[in-house]
RNA sequence: GGCCCGGUGGUCAAGCGGCUAAGACACCGCCCUUUCACGGCGGUAACACGGGUUCGAUUCCCGUCCGGGUCACCA
């Protein structure tokens, strides 16, 4: 007992005070939820907001859930996303560790502190049917409630499997919630709720309760579907006699699934994208930040019409008293505009290191120069998964029909077609400087000694060099790409449709 | 079903007793232009409903409706 008593002591001696500290405390699942990544992005921002600590802790707690090298998931995604951490598993810090599974003999001694307290108790009633399965929401009284101690200890040194339940008392809980304000509860909604399982390990929220207050955190940062817990969490931290931290609970982030139209909250489960699925379709992790930022909170003051933040300028303007009460719903539509908006502010050659690799999937052509490419695409994608059928057609042309050749807005029409390709061929095979200027430079001379619009030249040639209505670049771009020879051998062929 | 929380255009949202109710995405026009895109300009479109309180309600209160969450030895 004095042992115990030092140990908790120590415990306590650990925790350190005076600072903003949060805590991001994910349960290692192998993907992380564009929901789960937005309360890491806002529980990041209001620690650095304030010149505190961030936290990252791992919640292993549910065996049946573990996925191999998870972990590993959570940290690449949140290096990628730039929220790092000042203490965690793999860099260490004073209130370790930082996997629950490690802390595992923590909670067990907790839990019998409360018991000695008389605030908790022993069952051995074996599992229960879930509320769910049983669809009854009754609440029954755990005869275990009142079992004598002899019969405990009895049972106990018997070996029966238990779990201990915090005895909730008779009245009601007020908890305060810095975005919902002050909520009011009648405990008799509330379970006595299991704090250890039979397996030892603790509950998810006895878990929390434990761990954030033993690592300090100040400011507790979760998805609103904790709201209905929150005054269990209180009613714990009372009866330990521990400073309830200030609570944050951020609203669902919904799914607008565009196939049903139904509104829901997003689930990997329900097929919606988790932010290893947005990376995979070409999002910027950059792009996705900024846009989850906006989803559920929005800057005050002179900042309330600026969209585009680094992170800094996030940091520099989060408050809590932005972050909205209700769900919001993930728009695909407004992410692509976002993601379209960082691509285009990549410095070129970054954009096309990034974006060789999608070219190279329709693209096998290696006379056909990637950087060129990109270049076109630059302005002209949402997100990179859009380029391979942007540039097909430079290995080969789709089969397209002599229909192609008509255009109202250049005045063309397959007649009119065949006559500019005609005079393009000449001017073409002769030009020696096959540069973007070069061939420019002789179509629009020619278009001039024609007496026609430009687009009346450059539609039918572009149509003949790729084939397709809509293309990446013009006339031009594309012919100097191609080559020459190419170029040439395309016309061929095209003037051959029309003849 | 009980309890809890929400409700400003299709979506994200500003607003915090008095405004012609911002801005962004999407959509639709026009301009620019070698197609498309980018860029520029303009347009359609909202305070869920009913009662109060108030000189005055999108803003405060109540009810209705609608939406969400939660009632596990999951987190």
């Amino acid at each position: 007992m004095d042992m115990d008593k030092s140990w908790f002591d120590e415990m306590e001696a650990r925790i350190p005070h005076g600072e903003v500290r949060t805590r991001f405390a994910p349960s290692p699942t192998g993907y992380m939820h564009v929901g789960n990544l937005r309360t890491a992005l806002y529980t990041y921002l209001i620690a650095r907001h304030a010149g505190g600590k961030f936290i990252l802790r791992i919640e292993d707690t549910d065996q049946g859930r573990l996925v191999a090298d998870a972990v590993d998931v959570v940290y690449a995604t949140m290096r990628r996303c730039g929220l790092d951490w000042d203490e965690g598993p793999d860099v260490g810090g004073p209130v370790g560790p930082y996997i629950q599974t490690e802390r595992r003999d923590f909670y067990g001694r907790y839990a019998r502190l409360l018991v000695e307290k008389g605030l908790a108790y022993y069952c051995f009633c074996g599992k229960a049917e879930s509320a769910e399965d049983s669809g009854n929401f009754e609440r029954v009284e755990d005869p275990c409630r009142a079992l004598a101690p002899e019969e405990v200890r009895a049972r106990l040194d018997a070996g029966e499997p238990y779990v201990i339940r915090q005895r909730i008392p008779e009245g009601s809980t007020t908890f305060h919630d810095a975005v919902y304000g002050d909520i009011t509860v009648d405990n008799a909604e509330l379970d006595d709720q299991i704090l250890l399982k039979s397996d030892g390990l603790p509950t998810y929220n006895f878990a929390n309760v434990v761990d954030d207050h033993l690592m300090g955190i100040t400011h507790v940062v979760r998805g609103a579907e904790y709201l209905s817990s929150a005054p269990k969490y209180n009613l714990l931290y009372e009866a330990f006699g521990w400073e309830i931290p200030t609570y944050v609970h951020c609203a669902s982030v919904m799914f607008n699934d565009p196939a049903t139209g139904a509104v829901r909250k997003m689930s990997k489960r329900m097929g919606d994208p988790s932010y290893q699925d947005l990376v995979a379709q070409g999002y910027l992790s950059q792009a996705v930040v900024n846009y989850v930022a906006l989803l559920g909170w929005a800057p005050h003051g002179a900042l309330a019409e600026q969209e585009f933040f680094t992170m800094d300028q996030l940091i520099g303007a989060f408050e809590i008293e932005g972050i909205s009460k209700s769900p919001s719903a993930f728009d695909m539509d407004k992410l692509n505009y976002f993601n379209a908006a960082y691509l285009r502010d990549l410095p070129p050659e970054e954009f096309a290191r990034e974006a060789e690799p999608w070219i190279r999937r329709a693209v096998k052509n290696p006379a056909y120069d990637a950087a060129a490419i990109a270049a076109l695409l630059q302005a002209r994608c949402e997100k990179l998964s859009d380029i391979p059928e942007k540039v097909d057609f430079f290995d080969a042309p789709p089969e397209y029909g002599a229909d192609l050749f008509t255009n109202k807005k250049s005045k063309t029409n397959p007649e009119v077609s065949l006559e500019m390709l005609k005079q393009a061929y000449p001017v073409l095979s002769q030009l020696g400087d096959w540069s973007q200027e070069g061939i420019h430079g002789a179509l629009v001379g020619l278009a001039e000694r024609l007496g026609v619009k430009n687009a009346t030249l450059m539609w039918p040639l572009r149509i003949a060099a790729a084939g397709k209505a809509v293309t990446p670049g013009g006339a031009v771009e594309i012919c100097r790409i191609l080559g020459k020879e190419e170029t040439l051998r395309r016309m061929e062929l095209g003037m051959a449709k029309l003849q």
